[in-house]
DNA sequence: TCTTTCTTTATAATCATTATAATTAGTTTA
DNA sequence: TAAACTAATTATAATGATTATAAAGAAAGA
């Protein structure tokens, strides 16, 4: 019983674990080394539920590789961008924030703290297809983010703490 | 006739000044001293159909304000940000751009050599709705940006050339 | 016109990110 | 397993966009 098997597999590692797991194996199917900085960042993306700067990355990962070079993680993080395991997501003020891709999901971003939080909605083909349509590009992909306030900005603008 | 004086005066100015007088109506009644400096920079950012960043626009004054510093650029951008009249577009790799606001409308950026085309499509109310009751926010705007291959780019790729 | 306040200018500083060159370490193959 | 090949890491410097600072200049109101 395949099916069996697997699902006992699966039950044996934790989720995140499997994540990792299937990240390192396509990472080595395309030709990447897997190396113990590329495992540790990784992990570390897959397992944050935030969405970290690189350098909030490398600061995390400092005890475990004080000689980790700051470039390092940059590297890397674009090799994982290049083989479409993680997201860069960009906004104007800051830097870079890297997001490890799971189900297809967007971002809902307070306007007052910077919190981002996900959530999941059916994709926009629609928009995609009118966008084809009036421009004659060839549609690849679409970005989408929301912004307001977070709960927790909002009340504290009601209770002024 | 009020309307049809309306109507006569918007004809005797071209659309491009009338959205300059507008927006330098706008700075002047929240406060904003009305510069050469900033004269120019709106000008500019309403009479192009491109979306540059601020170097560009930088270097497109550059005879006209052969004194100007880059920082009044950045400065006035962020004025004009601010007060609404203008957008900032980010993208991971490259600086900022700034889009004039006239109607609502999106973005489409072609991958290849990243040429940025406006299209319109209804706002995504629903969207911004689901984003608000999933996650408690209270929602004050969204972006959306959509990717692929221009039609130049496409070709290309075809011939070869 | 005079004064106040905002804006511009010139320059230096900051900060994220990338390039470089030497060293180190995966991976392959014998 | 060990040599050999190649890619990755490190340390450092460089780049490039954006912002901060302080002095000089210009708009708006009395």
């Amino acid at each position: 019983m395949i099916i069996k098997k697997d699902i006992l597999d699966w039950g044996a590692l934790a989720m995140s674990e499997l994540k990792l797991k299937d990240a390192l194996d396509a990472l080595k199917t395309s030709g990447v080394r897997i190396t113990p900085q590329r495992h540790a960042i990784l992990k570390y993306l897959i397992s944050t539920e935030s969405h970290p700067t690189a350098d909030v990355i490398y600061k995390s990962l400092e005890s475990d590789f004080p000689n980790m070079s700051v470039a390092t993680v940059y590297n890397n993080l674009r090799v994982f961008r290049n083989s479409g395991l993680i997201k860069e997501l960009t906004y104007g003020d800051a830097s870079s924030r890297f997001d490890f891709v799971t189900h297809d999901h967007y971002h809902i971003i307070c306007d007052e703290c910077g919190t981002i939080v996900d959530f999941h909605h059916p994709g926009l083909e629609e928009v995609e297809h009118l966008a084809s349509h009036v421009t004659g590009f060839k549609v690849n992909s679409h970005r989408l983010e929301v912004y307001g306030t977070c709960p927790s900005c909002a009340s504290r603008a009601v209770t002024g703490n």
